[in-house]
DNA sequence: TGAATAACTAAAACGTGTTCTATATCTCGT
DNA sequence: ACGAGATATAGAACACGTTTTAGTTATTCA
């Protein structure tokens, strides 16, 4: 049969495996992320084509598909163990601002720079996430979660963010994917971004 | 050199392109954009293939390719020419409800059931839309810019909506793209959609 | 009208995501 | 330590978007 090197374990988000499979595979398994945000980092959504990817982490192109069915979970995949990170970054560090509001704003300000410093990074993983069909559901759910979650936090300073606060945060990762998708077409500036998302904010919660 | 039919005309969008280039390839054009429709509707994006989209329209490859440069293109023109229509559809009617909210859950409520209708045909635009790369951003823009004055022009009951209409069109919109893909990924049922655009609009309008 | 130019057609060819095949290597239970 | 089954490898093969080539049909305009 042909079952993922993770099978028999409960399937749990890929960047959270670290403990499942053995050495060789957790090795393996990073270096297919490492090489996908390396190619992503420089050229962009097609600069990650499965061959590359499969040379740089010195697996075979069977292998890899082995790991990731599909190019479209690899990204999304690659953009969850970022999230992740960012993540717990963000929880252990002390939001500045006194209302939710200026602690979006701050928030939303960071990671707008964060994506303008590796915009083609910033292209392969939206275009990863919004083309995802239907099978790589869980991927993208993941990572929808998370971000809904990072946002609510950053409202209720980091304690538990209420129903309120949780719906407005959804709002705000809506807008934020939009303009992002907006911003990889060019279609909008770093600017235009960072103006609709603190519009956003002010109509949400001024 | 190699120019596209409508090569001399300004470059209006190209469901406008009726009264440009000779009637042959006014008809050849409509062809091809049924076709398309007709092909996503049956079976959704993977389904519309070029090869068989020309077969259908009756036009070799490289015609299809000289009126439309990708896919991507070709799809969200046809969405683009689906949403003129139901734009100017919605124009002449007059929206029943008293208060822009009202109004604006009546006309999120009927492009719910629209799209659920024929969710072949909207996972095929909703994915063309969300993949389209710098070079469709022209076509991309057209399409999203209706659609924030349809939902403008609905919260002010058809006359002229006014800065502040237009934020919250805006966001809806971004809401409505967001909901959409999760939608078609089946991460979200037909009711979290409502539910989802509903608290948005209180959110924003009450 | 006739020659130049543009548009169209048919079909081959190319690039990249994905699948398949045959073989080799690793891992684990006995 | 051994044999069975799971994993990994190299590489061919396939599918579909896209490009290219060669030849045919329209269109234009002098």
């Amino acid at each position: 049969m042909a079952t993922s090197p993770s099978a028999g374990s409960p399937d749990l988000p890929a960047w959270q495996l670290g403990d499942h499979g053995s050495a060789a595979q957790r090795e393996r398994r990073q270096r297919i992320l490492d090489a996908t945000l390396g190619l992503a980092s420089k050229g962009g959504y097609d600069a990650v084509q499965m061959r590359t990817v499969a040379e740089h982490a010195d697996v075979a192109l069977g292998t890899l598909y082995r790991y990731f069915p599909s190019k479209t979970h690899l990204l999304v995949t690659a953009l969850g163990r970022e999230f992740h990170q960012a993540h717990t970054k963000l929880r252990r560090t002390k939001i500045p601002g006194n209302t939710p509001s200026q602690r979006m704003l701050h928030v939303l300000a960071k990671t707008t720079r964060r994506m303008q410093r590796d915009p083609h990074l910033t292209e392969a993983m939206t275009r990863a996430f919004m083309f995802a069909d239907a099978t790589a559901a869980t991927e993208v759910d993941t990572v929808s979660k998370l971000m809904d979650r990072t946002f609510a936090a950053t409202m209720s300073a980091n304690g538990e963010p209420d129903e309120q606060q949780l719906a407005i945060a959804r709002v705000l990762s809506d807008v934020w994917l939009s303009v992002l998708v907006a911003w990889v077409t060019r279609r909008a500036s770093a600017s235009d971004v960072t103006d609709r998302l603190e519009r956003t904010v002010r109509l949400l919660l001024d």
